[in-house]
DNA sequence: CCTACCGATCGGTAGG
DNA sequence: CCTACCGATCGGTAGG
């Protein structure tokens, strides 16, 4: 599960992959469409992997586990629950620009996990929104967001981050911090008072 | 492709079909699911429809006319800006709260089109957001919008409203006025100056 | 609307 | 890493 114990072969047919299932999705990706996209022919990706679902596995957890560690260090760097989720925002968007691939396939694929796999990714999903909702829910109680139902606060930020990749195209070379600042103004302009 | 033209037994296969795309994905739904839901052998479908893909079709594009029709209507009911933009965001939220299977599978189902169908649909979805956009334009240039890139804008606003189906509850039977206006406050409350 | 069935394609294995 | 091949499942048709 670990990048770096992972082969540069490996790897390489990991990106691969995530990039696949973002633009024709899972079920719709063939393990002969990976193994022409890596040079191989379909049996010899069994060399290097397990199985076609281990793919998504080794995406849908290692994104899981990056915004769950980003989490803990958020919330012990902080104490102020806008500073959090100023950090919650800023997180979301550079892992956006950064690897716009695989956030992805990990945002609209985990669905053809099978058990026990979907169960455990989706107890890390639940962990993270509980979280963050208390984080929102800090900032009503201080008085610093407003007060509106804060699963719709959530759901409605979350989903502006989730399609950053949508529109943003990296060779127009815009200022990533500025990119953030934009954001987080359109972002949080109507949530804090 | 009229809603009345079909038959009650067409329409209860397509509205069956647009909930098991939604919920397993189009390529993950076989003509066996289908048929399992509806209670008929997967042949016995051919007699209602031609093909799987008919039904990506019809639900594709009856959810791209409803937005591109509601669009005229606001453009011709409204002169400014910023009314004309509180009107679609009125219009995503409804049409989520009152069919967030359909509108789903439309938002994330419509990759498997294939030709020319997939070119004719994301004309008619460039259309739409060419209009939103100068709507945006047209609301900074009198200085009612923030003055920040158009498309971060639209997408942060078009992303918001989503992924309404996915927290909202009807169960809890909340006022959908409420809702509309909540949410108005929380997406525009960063956009409007 | 059903039974019976088709060719194509799928993920994956055997054996070298 | 390849050739050869497997059983399962797919969308869809024939014929009644």
């Amino acid at each position: 599960m670990d990048k770096k114990q992972r082969s540069p072969k490996k790897q390489f047919i990991i990106e691969t992959a995530a990039r696949l299932f973002r633009d024709k999705g899972y079920r719709a990706t063939s393990m002969r469409d990976l193994a022409d996209a890596v040079d191989l022919k379909a049996s010899s990706l069994y060399s290097h992997i397990k199985s076609k679902e281990e793919l998504l596995r080794d995406i849908c957890f290692e994104n899981a586990h990056r915004f769950v560690n980003s989490m803990e260090a958020i919330e012990q760097e902080y104490n102020e629950p806008l500073d959090q989720l100023k950090a919650l925002v800023a997180l979301h968007i550079t892992i956006a620009l950064q690897d716009p691939t695989s956030i992805t396939s990990f945002n609209d694929e985990w669905q053809h996990l099978s058990e026990p796999f979907l169960s455990e990714f989706l107890s890390l999903r639940k962990d993270y929104e509980k979280r963050f909702q208390q984080i929102i829910d800090a900032g009503k109680a201080k008085g610093v967001i407003k007060n509106l139902p804060t699963n719709m606060i959530f759901y409605t930020l979350l989903s502006s981050l989730r399609w950053i990749y949508d529109w943003y195209k990296p060779e127009r070379n815009q200022d990533t911090t500025d990119i953030v600042e934009h954001l987080q103004e359109i972002i949080l302009g109507g949530i804090v008072k």
